[in-house]
RNA sequence: GCUGGAAUCGUCUAGUGGCAAUGACAAGAGACUGUAAAUCUCUCGCCUUCGGGCUUCGUAGGUUCGAGUCCUACUUCCAGCA
């Protein structure tokens, strides 16, 4: 099992520290999108920099390129992008609803390379080998988010992903045998501590390699997802099949705007086992998005949205969101937050970000999504300060307040 | 000086008698939530009660129902010849 410390719970908000084969991720914590195994326009050093404790990469882009076969080849997703810290994949999932022309069976999802127009096809058991094979510490079971938000297509796909889900834990489990944690688990085995850096396992094999081989390697964690979209007695159905199943944690998915979502999370995480970690899929862009879910009872979240809106010139500020390619930056020399110590903040003007995106200098987009990166890592990071100290209602109300004009 | 060619939005450009006139860039603004997303959308002569009105293709005339388009002169630029 995962292991997850819980140091302070109020309500359903709660601190804790996730223990990954790869280190901890004090929670609540803003998880870095690392999509292709990397986090657009950042090195993982500047990652590290700027506060993230840990990333999330897709398993559907990474199978298209460079293969899953070849990030095992490498020692896994943390030692082949470098960023030797605590990772989470995405299953593959959320493709199902992004993407055109993907033909759902029971079996699973076939698609089309949308590089080569090579014929794929993902299935709960695929998807489980695949992030195996990448070697995140944190897989996400392969699940099906409606097209449409009718209750009949929710139910529908909710009920599929609970059918995926038994077959994700059965593979996960078969996968997990022979696995070692060796970080939590090998004191049993031997009776000593291991020494060395679980990072290091994937180049201490030693004789012929099959693909989706995982003895001799870290444990690695999986997480259900809890789907129903809008719709309470779905969501709780979902969340109880969830909390039913040998997993180690929920992500809770297919949630799109923070309108409804304090009911929906009080509905659910009230549901869900307290012990075991949660991680709100795909949600962050929006600051409130982190307190509402921190408020109840997530613990980790991810987000395309800081560095994508970073790219397109748009930064996170105390005050609200401003586009700094704006015509009224080209003369304003302050910084953009002056009470922000990222690297950008500290070094550099808005009147010079605003000249780099304006010449479309790639540094541009390199600041940018530095700011914005850590714009949400600290404001998590800051929630969970809060939380501890017991300012957690004062500190929200008087950040949202300032950030949007309230 | 002679002979050709050319002049269209901030820039480059389409347009060879029929609706302010093509495309790109630049400019102005907006969107973006488990990233087919360094992407996409809108505006881009002036005015407008959003029906439309007005003024525009180097300058000035002319032909024509109608001219960026044809004719004449001029101006400027380019090329070739002196």
């Amino acid at each position: 099992m995962l292991k997850f410390d819980i140091e302070k719970q109020d309500g359903l908000a709660r601190v804790g520290v996730i223990h990954t084969p790869h280190g901890d991720i004090r929670t609540p914590a803003f998880v870095g999108a690392a999509t292709r195994a990397t986090v657009k326009a950042l090195t993982m050093q500047e990652m590290r920099a700027l506060g993230s404790q840990a990333i999330l990469a897709n398993t559907y882009h990474l199978i298209l390129r460079p293969g899953s076969e070849l990030i095992q080849e490498a020692g896994g997703l943390a030692n082949f992008s470098s960023w030797h810290g605590p990772t989470f994949t995405d299953s593959g999932g959320f493709q199902i609803f992004s993407l055109p022309n993907v033909k759902i069976t029971e079996n699973g999802v076939k698609f089309k390379s949308h590089i080569d127009g090579r014929n794929f096809e993902m299935t709960p058991e695929s998807s489980m080998r695949d992030q195996w094979a990448i070697g995140a510490d944190i897989h996400m079971a392969f699940d099906h988010l409606a097209k449409s938000d009718s209750y009949e297509d929710m139910k529908e796909a909710m009920e599929r992903t609970h059918r995926w889900l038994d077959r994700c834990v059965t593979e996960h489990q078969r996968l997990a045998e022979g696995t070692t944690n060796r970080r939590f688990e090998a004191v049993r085995d031997n009776g000593s501590e291991i020494a060395s850096e679980p990072r290091n396992d994937g180049r201490e094999r030693s004789g012929p390699r099959t693909a989706y081989s995982c003895a001799n390697r870290p444990m690695q964690y999986l997480y259900a997802v809890v789907q129903g979209g809008t719709f309470d007695d779905l969501r709780a159905e979902s969340a109880r099949y969830c909390a039913s199943q040998s997993v180690d944690g929920f992500g809770i998915g297919g949630v799109f705007t923070a309108d409804g979502m304090d009911t929906m999370l009080q509905l659910v995480n009230n549901i869900l086992p307290e012990d075991k970690p949660r991680h709100l899929l795909g949600m962050g862009q929006e600051p409130i998005d982190l307190f509402i879910g921190a408020e109840y009872g997530c613990d980790t979240f991810d987000c395309v949205g800081p560095t994508r809106m970073a790219r397109n010139g748009s930064l996170y500020t105390n005050d609200g969101r401003i586009n700094i390619k704006n015509a009224k930056y080209i003369h304003d020399f302050t910084p953009l937050m002056p009470d922000c110590d990222c690297e950008y903040c500290k070094n550099y003007t808005r009147a010079y970000l605003h000249h780099l995106f304006k010449t479309d200098e790639i540094t541009a987009k390199v600041l940018a999504s530095i700011h914005n990166e850590h714009f949400v890592v600290h404001v998590t990071d800051r929630i969970r300060e809060s939380l501890i100290s017991g300012d957690f209602a004062a500190y929200k109300s008087e950040f949202l307040a300032r950030y949007y004009h309230q």
